[in-house]
DNA sequence: GATCGCTTCCAAAGCGCTTTGAAGCTATCA
DNA sequence: TGATAGCTTCAAAGCGCTTTGGAAGCGATC
C-alpha cells in the first residue's frame, strides 16, 4: 500500500493525500478526515526511505556506544537513550547506534558519510574533548550532553554538577560534619571534575582543606562504591559523611557501612547523586537516601527536543542549557555524631 | 558531490559509475580503477536514503533496548551489540535502536512500519516468547539470540547453556564436590533455565538430588553475586563449590568468599560463565577463574552475518545454530576439601 | 458578466540512486 | 565483406515520497 494506491482509492491526487497526512493547511477538514480514515483502514505507512530522500533528511540521530571503555556508563547511558528515543519517536526519528570498534572517530566519520544521520549526540565528554573539533570540521551538527572546553561554539545541555555537590557538601557541613569523604567518577570526565570542584569549594569556604585521603574515584559501580567506602571506614578517625557520585556506588557504600557495623543516618551520613533510575528509588531504600537529583532520562528527552530544533534551523551556538539540581534530604543524612 | 557530478567529471554515465563502485562485473578494470580513484579524491559518498529507496532495503537492523527491565543485561547487551555492529558496518548496515517505552510490542510495530528496518534482533528471550508470534504475523524477519518454545519456525542462534553447566557441574563432581551451589539469572529466561537444567541433570546423574537451598537467582550483577554467595557461605555445612552465571556475579561472590575468610580454589571452588568482556579477563584474576566460556560479542557478529544471509534470501527456518561452550579450568577450582 | 480572492485540489518535477534494455565498439569467423 | 559474439557503456525508467506552480471551483464584488 503506497501513497499512489491510497490516492487512487480515494479518488484524490498524491499531493492532496500527502498534504492531508502531513497536516498542511491547504486541505479541507472533510478531506483530511477522509484521508486519515482511509490511511488507518488500509494500514498505510509512508515509506521512510522515500520520505527521507524527498525531504533530504536522514530522519535519524546518531549515538556512539562505548562498550569497551567500561561498563560504568551503561545503566546511565541506557536511561539517557531511553529519554532520547522517547522524544525522537514522536517525530519519527530513529536512533542509529554505532558501537565503537578501535577508533571512535571512525564511527563519527561513517555516520556523517552519505548523510546517514542528521545530527549526533555526544555523551560524557572529558574535560577536553577532541570530538567537538572533529565533528565541527566534518560539518555534522551535534549536541553535547555535558560540557567541555572548546573555542568552537556548539550546542550543549548539562546539569549543574558543581552546584549540586557544592550544595550537598555545604548541607553536610551545616549538620556539623567536617570529615566528609567523596566517592567520585574519574575526573577526566567533566561531570566528575565539576562535582569535585563543588565539593572542594564548599570545604574551602569553611576553611577546611580538602584531604586527598578522602577522595576516591572509579567506575560508577556497586563494587567500586563498596571498596572505596570500605577503605574510608577503616581510617581513624573515620569520615562522618560520604558524598557519592551515583546510586550504584551508593549501594556498594551502603553495604560497606553495614558490614562495618554502622548505622546509616546516625553513625554516618550519605548523600548520593541520583540519576533517577526507574528500578532504583531512594525513597524505597532503608533508610531512605538523601540525594542530589536530576533525571538523566529527562535530559535525554530535552536533548532530543533541542536536536529537533537545531534541525529546524536553530543555531547550535544558541543552545546552552544548564540545569539546576535538586538536593533532596531524606533519612540517610543526620547531624554529625558527637566526637 | 553526487553520483551525477562524479559521472560528469569522469565523462561516464551514472550507470557505469554506479556499477564500478558496487563491484559489478560489466565494467572494465581500467574504468573501475579510474572511478574508485575519483570517488576517493572527491570524497564521494552515496546518499544512503537514495540507495535505500532504489534498492528497496532499509539498510538497517532493529534492536530494542530494555532500559527499565533492569540494569542486568546491560554490559552483556552492550557487548553483544558491539559484535553485531562490527559486522553490520562492513555491509553498511545501521543498527536502529529503539528504547522501549511502556509497551514493547509497540516498538516492533513502529520498526516494521514504513520498512524502517530490514530485520530485527531479539535478545534474551523468556522460555515462552510472544514476540516471536507477533513479529511473524507482522511479516518482519527476525533472528533470536537465544531460544524459546514456539511452533513458528524461526531463525535463532544460541549457545549450549545446558551443556555448559552440565559439563561444569560434572567437573566439580569429579573433583569430589557434592555440595555445589548455583547462582543463576532469573529462570524465566531460557538461557538461565537451560543452565539450571544442565546443573540439575549432572547432579541427578550422580544420584544427588538438587537442593533448592543451594540455588539462587537474580540480576547478573556484582551485588547479587555477593549476596547470594554470602547466604550460601553462612550455611552449615556450607557448599564446597559455586557455579555462577556471569562474571559480574562472580566478582561479588569472590568478595563474599574473601570476607568469609576462605581461599578460593582451596577452601571453595568456583566456575563462572564468561561472556568474554574485554575489561574482565579471568586469566588476570587472582586466582585465575575457571569458566565456561563463550564470547557474546562473537555471537553478535555471527548473528549479523546470519541476518545478512537472511536478507539475501536464506530461509529463516534453515538458520539454527547451537554453539558449544568451552570449559576452561583455571585456578579457582580444586579438589573438594576433606570433610 | 467580468474580475477578484479564497479555498481546494492537481500534474509534474524532482530527491539521488539502481537497474533494465539497448547500443556502440572491437575482435573473430565464415 | 558481412555476420556473430563479447565486452563496455549508456539513456531512461523507476523506487515512493514531497513540493512547486498552477488551475478549477465558487461566492463576493464591481
Amino acid at each position: 500500500m503506497k501513497l499512489k494506491d491510497l490516492a487512487d482509492k480515494l479518488g484524490l491526487s498524491q499531493t492532496t493525500v500527502s498534504r492531508a497526512l502531513n497536516g498542511y493547511p491547504e486541505v479541507s477538514e472533510a478531506t483530511r478526515e477522509r484521508v486519515l480514515d482511509a490511511a488507518r483502514r488500509f494500514h498505510y505507512r509512508p515509506n521512510v526511505s522515500a520520505r527521507r530522500l524527498a525531504t533530504g533528511r536522514a530522519g535519524a540521530i546518531g549515538a556512539v556506544l562505548h562498550s569497551n571503555r567500561s561498563l560504568l556508563l551503561d545503566p546511565h547511558y541506557a536511561e539517557f537513550l531511553a529519554g532520547l528515543g522517547d522524544r525522537l519517536a514522536d517525530d519519527d526519528i530513529d536512533i542509529v547506534l554505532s558501537p565503537v570498534r578501535s577508533d571512535e572517530l571512525a564511527n563519527y566519520r561513517r555516520m556523517a558519510s552519505g548523510s546517514r544521520v542528521d545530527a549526533i549526540i555526544l555523551s560524557s565528554p572529558p574535560v577536553e574533548d577532541d570530538r567537538v573539533r572533529f565533528l565541527a570540521e566534518l560539518g555534522m551538527p551535534f549536541i553535547l550532553h555535558g560540557r567541555t572546553v572548546s573555542r568552537i561554539p556548539h550546542a550543549w545541555l548539562d546539569i549543574d554538577n558543581e552546584g549540586a555537590f557544592h550544595h550537598a557538601t555545604k548541607h553536610l557541613l551545616d549538620l556539623g560534619h567536617t570529615r566528609i569523604a567523596l566517592i567520585n567518577a574519574d575526573t577526566r570526565f567533566t561531570y566528575a571534575s565539576d562535582r569535585d570542584k563543588g565539593y572542594r569549594k564548599a570545604l574551602s569556604e569553611r576553611g577546611i582543606a580538602p584531604d586527598p585521603k578522602w577522595i576516591a574515584t572509579g567506575w560508577m559501580t556497586d563494587e567500586v562504591g563498596f571498596r572505596c567506602a570500605e577503605r574510608f571506614l577503616s581510617e581513624r578517625p573515620r569520615p562522618t559523611a560520604l558524598i557519592v557520585s551515583s546510586m550504584m556506588m551508593a549501594l556498594g557504600a551502603f553495604r560497606a557501612i553495614r558490614s562495618a557495623g554502622l548505622e546509616l543516618g546516625r553513625d554516618i551520613s550519605m548523600i548520593a547523586h541520583d540519576d533517577v533510575f526507574p528500578f532504583l528509588n531512594p525513597d524505597r531504600m532503608v533508610p531512605t537516601m538523601s540525594t542530589t537529583r536530576s533525571s538523566i532520562r529527562a535530559a535525554g528527552t530535552r536533548i532530543a527536543e533541542l536536536a529537533i530544533e537545531m534541525l529546524n534551523g536553530r543555531p547550535a551556538e544558541s543552545i546552552h542549557e544548564l540545569w539546576p539540581v535538586d538536593l533532596v534530604i531524606r533519612a540517610s543524612t543526620g547531624p554529625a555524631p558527637a566526637a
